[in-house]
DNA sequence: CTGAAAGCGCTAACAC
DNA sequence: GTGTTAGCGCTTTCAG
């Protein structure tokens, strides 16, 4: 043991009378030991509480084992709850994440890239991050896999596993067209990121193969208190809305609430409907109509993504697309006679 | 720059006509270099991107600047919040968070510090999460600092950050009786936990004071599912109470839902306390008067109290509870003519 | 102030 | 199978 109390293979090998190779080779899944060998081992490791030190293994395989997970926000739900899933998914295969905080700007991912380097992270997930050119080009040199996760990045050439955002904003125009909605408004996600920008697009689309458009679209910025501000804003018009597509549940729960607020019924004066599905849109003060994204499918795909790139650094990058349902709820009024199940 | 395409430090003194050291010493922030020498590594390097390898620091030095976060789960919004505060103030500190989802039992924990040590973690952080007498003991060999963030443990010899919990719980029964309530229920937190234990002894002991005792008290085990049954049960009997005091926020909206779903006004019919103030108990469909625990303060608390045992292994565990201050909002009928603010 | 040399704890050839 | 040997990329004495 050495003068920090770390006890090292050295120390096993000494106590079970074999060289610090053999020991080492027992702690190393692929390797040939003699059962014997393996059992006196294991005994004097167990004695010593001894463990193989990752960061040492690290320098020699050129792998660490450890994932860089950057996250943007935790207030939404959806993003604790993909923090979560992923860990585990990583977790279970043997990964580690290396867990990164960061304002959603690209300066700031700049100074992270630094660290993720610096601690030899054998890929890295973003969630709901804007990544610059600088980013990617540093990660290509340095051969680092990175796949973006609920984020696309039209020509960047890096991997990104969102769902169907497009074709869900169009399923909710279908939804509320066959409703009878008229005035069909949307408070976007914000149109800086590929999410909003194509729930939205998906939505116009939608309205326009009925022959109709929105009634009005506001960029909620996916931000709460401007999503609120928003919905006040489309009620206190001439013409109120019917319905209101809202770029996530996040800014829905915040458009309910301030809905309600001034005395508007959801949904007999207005159907709210939102994107995501987080746990709290099923919750009864909400019982929120929204687009469910897959998030166990979509954190398996990004894990798979990732490892097979880690796996085989010439394989090219992929966008991967997941359905995204409909969930029908008490939010939006419903066609009459209509299915009760999603879409 | 070898094989796999990095960069080493060795590259960047040939470069620059210096030894390796040399450059090293530019890297170390207390070493002594001259200027002029700083300058050539500084360009060679910034030439090959080169940046110092973590790891290779980590063993040499023995401190790897990595904290582990060790997390039960993530659906209860205090959780998120507190691991995004805690990520922030570490990296401000020049930490890294390693990030584990952990079961809450201790044959998970148990597995997760074999990954822990392994990483040669300088602290470890835990949320939430139950810490068994032979972890304890790991860590105290392996001599690993470890705060536990928002769980006392009395006796187990190790650092805490907590809030006042037990007062926490006498500031509400104050608040109820004061409130004309006759018929306090408890839908504790988990009994297995200090948190949950504390906050209902609080309880208790401020009826007590005034001569009163609990209406019913149910283990609500911090689960939704179990809270909502738990305050069905209670409606459902000849005299049901008239306020009811849940353990955590988290809980308290599957109470209040599950209430207003058999007709129960909230606060006219029953008055609804919660615990912890999370963002969500501002939102307008809960409202919820509640006692916050102040977040911020209870991270700093915990990275300092870390960062100083990390600083200096032989000072003594110690475990703060922070004031935690009663908010009123409208889930709560008020003392009549009573003060508006918090407590 | 700087370079040479000795490792940190481990894995991966390489002989035996 | 197993021990020996040579490093992974870096920090840190130790001379100069």
């Amino acid at each position: 043991m050495n003068a920090s109390g770390r006890v090292t293979a050295q120390d096993v090998a000494l106590l079970a009378g074999v060289s610090q190779s053999a020991v080492s080779r027992v702690f190393t899944p692929g390797a040939s030991v003699a059962p014997a060998t393996a059992a006196k081992v294991r005994a004097a490791a167990k004695r010593l509480g001894y463990r193989p030190n990752s960061l040492a293994r690290a320098m020699i395989t050129g792998k660490s084992r450890i994932i860089g997970l950057v996250v943007a926000y935790l207030d939404n739900q959806f993003y604790p709850v993909a923090v979560e899933k992923l860990s585990l998914v990583l977790q279970a295969q043997g990964y580690h994440v290396l867990l990164f905080m960061a304002a959603n700007t690209a300066g700031e991912m700049e100074r992270l890239m630094e660290d993720l380097l610096a601690y030899q992270v054998d890929g890295i997930i973003t969630a709901s991050v804007a990544i610059s050119n600088d980013v990617t080009r540093q990660c290509a040199q340095a051969g680092i896999p990175l796949v973006m996760f609920n984020r696309g990045q039209p020509g960047a050439g890096l991997s990104s596993v969102t769902s169907a955002n497009a074709l869900g904003g169009r399923k909710v125009a279908q939804f509320l067209l066959a409703g009878g909605h008229q005035r069909i408004a949307h408070i976007s996600g914000w149109q800086g990121a590929s999410t909003g920008k194509d729930r939205a697009r998906g939505l116009i689309e939608g309205l326009a193969e009925a022959g109709c458009e929105p009634h009005a679209v506001i960029d909620g910025m996916y931000d709460r208190e401007t999503a609120a501000m928003a919905a006040r804003h489309l009620m206190d018009t001439a013409s109120p809305p019917d319905a209101i597509f809202v770029g996530n549940d996040h800014m829905a729960f915040a458009v309910m609430d301030s809905l309600r607020a001034i005395g508007v019924r959801v949904p007999q004066d207005v159907s709210v409907v939102g994107y995501d599905d987080v746990p709290m849109a099923a919750w009864g003060a909400y019982d929120l109509t929204t687009v469910r994204q897959p998030l166990m499918r979509m954190v398996e795909a990004t894990v798979e993504t990732l490892l097979a790139q880690i796996n085989d650094p010439e394989r090219a990058a992929q966008n991967l697309e997941i359905d995204a349902p409909l969930i029908l709820r008490g939010s939006a009024r419903r066609p009459e006679g209509g299915d009760d199940a999603g879409v």
